[in-house]
DNA sequence: CCATAGATTGAGGCTTCCCTCAAGTTAGCT
DNA sequence: AGCTAACTTGAGGGAAGCCTCAATCTATGG
């Protein structure tokens, strides 16, 4: 049916504006459909917001196969990461999303991340001690950051972006004082939001 | 009035365990008091965070003589950075309060964090080409990823914080891709939350 | 043209939290 | 004791969201 198309579009909008949180009789509004519908629809906010990024798994996906298809291995990673906050500057609710959704997973597009992180090791300019874990980190500050800057001073994440990477530079690397954080604990911890 | 010091406990620890958005009520009944008077004694929420939070003011800045008067600047830097860390993660409502209050201000606690840049910078070990306002970002990412982990993986904020400070020296130093952001934008980022 | 299955509607009950204010209580002063 | 000023109380009104369900509409095949 037609409703469904509709309300995927107005949530899509309403999403990339104001984060995964708005309103759900607000989408049903948008939609020019009524809140019951919504919910014969979609039965749960999960449910909608899955439907609305579905395409994002996909998407990333074949960033990280371009990201590997480059020569330079660190700069396959860079781009990756960059492109990914891209999404998250352009889009309120992937934004939201991405702090839960990170790189660990049995994700078949996220087993492309731990290759471009092994890759970019191998080549000498990814420091070796990091892993896969960590990339929640550059995944959260940023989000964090996007967050606040939206408003008031867009793009300014890329600088911290920027200075992130240049942590993860080999010749950046100094000792780390706890061991990165296990997979169960990473899944937990973005289950945490 | 004793009741004033019984909700200032109260809401130092509610804030603590749950972040700055307890429900009011809760903070007075844990309080033994009616919500009529957490309302007298406190207009407004804000008053009494501000209330509740009012000597960290003090406390981060004897953290930032402290750390001024170490010998080496880089450490001295460090360890302001990683003190202030330790507070946002031991404390979740400071946590949600150190992304709004952060670097940058005319606050005279906050002038000091200047002086511990600048004097890291002129030790050579400080990249040159940041500034006070990139020092949100470090608040910000850390604040992150203090409450995704706070369940699962306490003590990993350590490991980021460590990664950002790498980005942060001297040797890892890249070409930044954009300014860093104006005063009025932090300050106006930091009110976005 | 009717019957029926399926989709749609939106008022209304529920919860949670906010905040106010009239009535009641306490404490200090004479 | 009596009086007043200050403080305390908690029921209750309001706003925002969530979710349900009986009534209504639509469409399709016979």
């Amino acid at each position: 049916m037609r409703n469904r198309e509709r309300l995927l579009h107005a949530a899509r909008r309403l999403f990339a504006d104001q984060g995964l949180d708005v309103p759900l009789e607000e989408i049903a509004r948008a939609a020019g459909v009524s809140i019951g519908t919504l919910y014969n629809r979609f039965p749960t906010r999960e449910a909608l917001v899955e439907a609305v990024f579905e395409d994002r798994v996909a998407a990333v996906t074949a960033l990280a196969e371009q990201s590997l298809a480059m020569n330079d291995a660190w700069e396959g990673f860079v781009t990756f990461l960059t492109s990914v906050c891209e999404l998250q500057a352009a889009d309120h609710g992937y934004n939201d999303l991405a702090a839960r959704t990170a790189p660990v997973g049995e994700d078949r597009g996220y087993g492309l991340m731990g290759e471009l992180l092994e890759r970019a090791q191998r080549s000498g300019q990814l420091r070796p001690d990091v892993s896969l874990a960590d990339m929640a980190f550059v995944v959260w500050g940023v989000a964090a950051t996007v967050r606040a800057t939206r408003g008031s001073a867009p793009g300014a994440w890329r600088r911290h972006l920027a200075l992130t990477l240049d942590g993860l530079r080999a010749v950046a690397a100094h000792p780390l004082p706890v061991p990165p954080m296990s997979i169960p604990q990473t899944r937990a911890a973005m289950r945490d939001c």
